[in-house]
DNA sequence: GAGATTTCTTGACAAGTGTCAAACAAAGTC
DNA sequence: GACTTTGTTTGACACTTGTCAAGAAATCTC
């Protein structure tokens, strides 16, 4: 699942050994993940990211070259656990508005659970336009968000017997910079930004599709 | 707030030694937001910020308390000059069609000519949902630009003969998250964004109307 | 068990950071 | 002129950063 590239090890000796590794780093990542998500990439320094995990800063250099490595893995580890969110949702929706209300049921719910990996996102992301090597991740990250978005405009076009009036891009452009409003308006107003996100989103849904 | 005066002034007029430091302000914050915008938020330290300007960075500290007053002072001095951007074309135009590419003539000029702005706009507000001082220069920027896309919006609608469909904070973040999406999209892909963006926006605009 | 290998700790490094203060220069005032 | 105010330079400070290496500890192999 997780094919980091690192260092493809020549030795095979053992393959609990290798897992252990895989499993070391996920730990790492998933404290790294914690702390980056709380203060950001530009205040999140390796030796904070050690401090909030069980380990030293050195075991952090020994399981990753170097800070982009760990960023980069970082980025990677998430995204499989974001893009597949919907899907239960579009599998099981048998109507337009159980689809609409599962969706936006869904979204408000990470937005309000998960809010510090939705702001690390945006924050990478942003960083990705300076930082050449998080390149390649975010994009990849983004391709799967506007495909996840994707599903959940065909399935809601099936639903109401309609087709997307709007292509991928557009349509995955649209709906992100709703939820990166209501990201960012969550840390100013926290009860407000989720009725919000789910009224705008509401009123954009239906003009996304047409007979 | 801070009177950032126009850079009209050419005579040195022996005014009081007030707009003496305003211009010299100016000037740093110039040549900082040059910067900024080259390198980013993150990777910008004040030494670089002076060694990029015809100042040393001693010169920095005087006129700005610390590193934040002076990003501060940046991001108001910034949002001056580009939150009327289309105001003319609002004016002028005399019709839908005039108006729409007007509009996405000047966006997409400025997308290309000022990008390292608009990257630096994004950068800072993904920081200001991890430093709070940033927040309410973001906001009150974040306000000014909502305002401008619904002076848009609704001479569009004026000029169809309609009524904007939607509400300006999700006009705002419909057009903001298709813009953001062509910034971001510059960086791999230069030719192709700017044309991309005006595709998608002539898909759009047309739904955020109604009559 | 002994020896080899992997994993982890600790401390150090060079470079860079924001901040500041004291010396210095320039401009304005009497 | 001398004196004060304002602006600028320079160098220093305390601190953080990423990186690394030497050695201790744990683990595995035989």
């Amino acid at each position: 699942m997780i094919a980091v590239a690192s260092a493809a090890e020549e030795r095979p000796a053992r393959v609990s050994g290798i897992d252990k590794i895989e499993r070391r780093r996920v730990a790492l990542a998933e404290s790294a993940l914690k702390t980056l998500g709380e203060l950001g990439y530009a205040r999140t320094s390796l030796r904070e990211i050690a401090n909030n995990s069980e380990f030293t800063h050195g075991v952090v250099h020994y399981y990753f070259r170097d800070k982009i490595d760990l960023i980069s893995y970082c980025v990677r580890y998430y995204k499989t656990k974001c893009a597949r969110r919907y899907d239960e949702v579009i599998e099981t929706a048998t109507s337009a508005d159980e689809l609409a209300t599962g969706f936006l049921g869904k979204m408000t719910q990470t937005l309000v659970e998960e809010t510090p990996m939705h702001k690390l996102w945006y924050d990478l992301r942003a960083q990705s336009m300076f930082e050449e090597q998080l390149r390649p991740d975010v994009e990849a990250i983004d391709q799967l968000l506007e495909e996840m978005i994707w599903r959940i405009l065909s399935r809601y076009a099936d639903l109401t017997g309609t087709t997307p009036a709007v292509d991928a891009p557009t349509a995955y452009a649209l709906v992100d910079g709703l939820f990166e409003q209501a990201v960012v308006g969550y840390a100013a107003n926290p009860e407000k930004a989720p009725d919000l996100l789910t009224g705008r989103l509401l009123q954009v849904l239906p003009k996304l599709v047409a007979a």
